[in-house]
DNA sequence: AGGGAAAGCTTCATTACTTCA
DNA sequence: CCTGAAGTAATGAAGCTTTCC
């Protein structure tokens, strides 16, 4: 970059007192000033073509180096509020998603509180109607269960080990998990979920 | 055609001041 | 009154684009 301005980090005393009564002079602009140039950065454009400026510093008695500097301190103000906004409605989708989830989770734990009592029924009923209970293992019909859910790496995983295994999950994750502020990556406790 | 200087604009961070509770 | 916080006009540094030679 081509420097073009000069550094006054070393200006005289004398040169900074002029700044500082310079500064003193400062007025805030009237409600009307006010009124026109917050109504041209809303209806027309957020920058001002030369031309304009200088009519609008024209009409408001002001310099156009103010109608300037007013314009670019209204771009950071609106800038920063955007922001706000912007972090505010990511805060509402992520509590909304983050509430489905837990909903899911709850979903979850009462589905497989049910099946794990048909599981135990089944077991008594086939034992004490038919007389079979004692050759039908669960972990017969949790295996073959397991491949019709596309699962086959672990042929000897009851849904005992599934239950309890998915419960220490929850418990141990459940804490931090909805925790925007956590460093664990929301995608992985998804996978985890769905396996 | 292309390169450098200058001008004029921007953003960003900060300062200096005003206003108000 | 005094004070601290919030709001805002203004400044300076640095970067980008355009124009001119």
């Amino acid at each position: 970059m081509i420097e073009r301005r000069k550094d006054d980090s070393a200006a005289s005393p004398e040169a900074k007192r002029k700044k500082k009564s310079k500064m003193k002079n400062k007025r805030r602009f009237s409600d009307e000033q006010i009124r026109l140039l917050e109504s041209i950065f809303e209806s027309e454009s957020t920058k001002l073509e030369p031309r304009k400026k200088m009519q609008v510093a024209t009409e408001l008695g002001l310099q156009p180096r103010q109608v300037a500097i007013w314009f670019q301190n209204k771009r950071a103000r609106w800038k920063s509020k955007q922001i706000e906004h912007d972090y505010a409605q990511l805060r509402a989708n992520y509590d909304s998603l983050a509430s489905g989830f837990e909903s899911l989770i709850k979903e979850k734990e009462s589905l497989l509180l049910e099946l794990q009592m048909l599981n135990e029924q089944l077991g008594k009923s086939d034992y004490e109607i038919n007389g079979v209970g004692k050759d039908l293992k669960r972990s017969d019909w949790s295996s073959s269960n397991r491949l019709n859910n596309n699962d086959n790496n672990d042929n000897n995983k009851s849904v005992d080990d599934f239950i309890a295994s998915s419960e220490k999950w929850f418990n141990e994750d459940s804490g931090g998990l909805l925790d925007p502020s956590t460093s664990s990556s929301p995608q992985s406790h998804w996978l985890n979920f769905w396996v």
